[in-house]
DNA sequence: CAGTATGTTCAGTCTTGACAAAATATACAA
DNA sequence: TTGTATATTTTGTCAAGACTGAACATACTG
């Protein structure tokens, strides 16, 4: 594919993965610089590297590594004899993101059930739309995490074929 | 449970719920709307008690239930003879907003896949993270579905186990 | 230690979008 | 048709927060 053409490309697989952050309630410039670590090669770019890429201030790319670290979507790793730190996405990243999904699954399971409480000793037709919530709720965090296995495990499969 | 109190419970469950949207990339108050509508005895509200009721324009509430009836969530219902419209929350509403989810997963599938062909043949450890992404997110494009069917059909027998 | 490269924090700017209030539109009743 | 109740759309305001740039802090080098 030819170069220029492929900038171009990249540019805009980068802004919409910020619309998509932003969408999600996160800043548009982590999407940005998620997508852009997926996208370089080498995979690991410093600070300055990702400020001139996204044509954004160190301080704009400071804080949203941060971020993105705190989530656990990316991780700093620093080589020995080199200032620079630099930035990589981390190993099962998005693992580890719906992992978290799990934990908002929960947020409004424990939010129906706490409504429950406030319709006690209603008609029935009454709490049914929070009994569905809490049900539904329940029902996934119990079975997202033993998806989440059964995916570890594939992986797991996978590799060890490889290695044979 | 004393009633004052129970308001008091109830606006803290409207605005953790709002909170939530918030947090989720949406509108807060289509959180407190859903959440009050969640919580009314009788279950359907005029657009004018549930501005009175959460202390909103008539304006504001009226995009809110527009988009709220957009994404599936509640729903309009108009009585014969009465001139107001009704809102109340969806029958599976929840259900239909885990759809929904699926449709986000297939986005970053999707997204994944755009940025490997940028990725043509580089170093698999260059492609490794966009490689997990695909990998992860078809995995749930494809499993998730069959987990919501699980959940319809145990809730079609919980049904029918009640009708004997 | 001084000097330089790197990273973070903070104050200020600017954009976005949620929301209120008012104007407009629509549907119904007499 | 006219009047009245209801709903939507629009315009304007305001606040939140994303982002910049600069000041500050830190870490490394010679």
């Amino acid at each position: 594919m030819d170069e220029e053409q492929g900038q171009f490309e990249k540019r805009s697989f980068v802004e919409e993965m910020g619309l998509f952050f932003e969408q999600s309630g996160m800043p548009r410039m982590a999407g940005r610089v998620l997508a852009w670590l997926l996208l370089s090669d080498p995979p690991q770019q410093s600070l300055d590297e990702l400020a001139e890429a996204l044509m954004a201030s160190k301080g704009s790319i400071s804080t949203t590594t941060r971020l993105l670290i705190q989530i656990g979507l990316i991780e700093r790793i620093s080589l020995p004899g080199v200032r620079h730190n630099y930035f990589r996405t981390r190993p099962r990243a998005f693992q580890h993101s719906l992992k978290q999904g799990v934990e908002r699954v929960a947020i409004l399971r424990k939010l129906a059930e706490r409504g429950l409480e406030l319709l006690e000793g209603k008609a029935p037709l009454t709490r049914q739309g929070l009994e569905e919530m809490r049900d539904m709720y329940a029902f996934f965090e119990r079975e997202f995490p033993l998806l989440l296995e059964r995916w570890e495990q594939e992986q797991e499969e996978r590799r060890s074929q490889f290695v044979q």
